[in-house]
DNA sequence: TGTATCGTACGAAAGTTATCCTACCTTTAG
DNA sequence: CTAAAGGTAGGATAACTTTCGTACGATACA
């Protein structure tokens, strides 16, 4: 399978996160959305998405007049992939330098630390 | 103390990798290390440099005739910051979800398990 | 000493991204 | 039936990023 999708630029992630969040949507719905954050034109977010069209990272739905928009990759994926790229280019891969880096900086709350070492475990298990 | 530093692009990351694994560099350096990746043209590397002097991610002694540059940030400041970022776009903040999707999509190896669970004990301990 | 080499400075140009204006079509309500 | 509202399409524009050509000064060395 092909693994390189091009890298989505950052307003492009917005919009995704948006459909990945509420589903397949309209471009009114996903504006409005936006809209709850920052200011945006109708027609921005709409050129913005059918510009995802042509690329392939959204298909739509034009059996109605009201383009249904859907992600053409699923979310997980996407952000594994991004994640990846991160993770590959700051710390040559290492996720444990990530680690190291994401709990050393942050103020991580005791619950959090107890999930992921929840994680580990299951994860050790099943080596 | 301000807290948000200005983005930096893909090129000028690249420019920092170089100087903070090999400390304060001239721009021959610099591009002939990118060289090694890529075909870059040495004034373009000049330029670059340049350009994240005047926006401060940069310093530069000018005593010689070879310039020297520096970044201005500390590496693990400017990486935890991106860190940071990356981890509230994506994750919504959550450090956990970051590790379920790091540890799940990829085979991490045993050892980097080991060594993660370590460092999670070891902050266990200080609370 | 003069020429080749190596450096900086500056501006132009090309590519990418993001935003929005205008045109025009469809639906809906009065 | 007609006007208002709401939809898509497409081009223009602006900002940002990246690249590099050209000019010119300093250094090295034959």
């Amino acid at each position: 399978m092909a693994n390189n999708i091009p890298e989505p630029t950052k307003a492009e992630l917005e919009i995704l996160q948006v459909l990945w969040e509420f589903g397949p949507s309209t471009v009114r719905f996903v504006n409005d959305k936006l809209n709850e954050q920052r200011e945006v034109n109708y027609t921005s977010t709409l050129k913005q998405m059918q510009i995802m069209a042509e690329k392939g990272i959204l298909k739509r739905d034009e059996s109605q007049m009201k383009h249904i928009y859907i992600p053409v990759e699923a979310e997980q994926k996407t952000k594994g992939q991004l994640l990846d790229r991160f993770v590959n280019t700051l710390y040559k891969g290492s996720a444990s330098q990530l680690m190291m880096q994401l709990l050393g900086n942050k103020k991580t709350s005791k619950d959090e630390l107890d999930e992921i070492k929840k994680m580990l475990d299951q994860l050790a298990d099943k080596k």
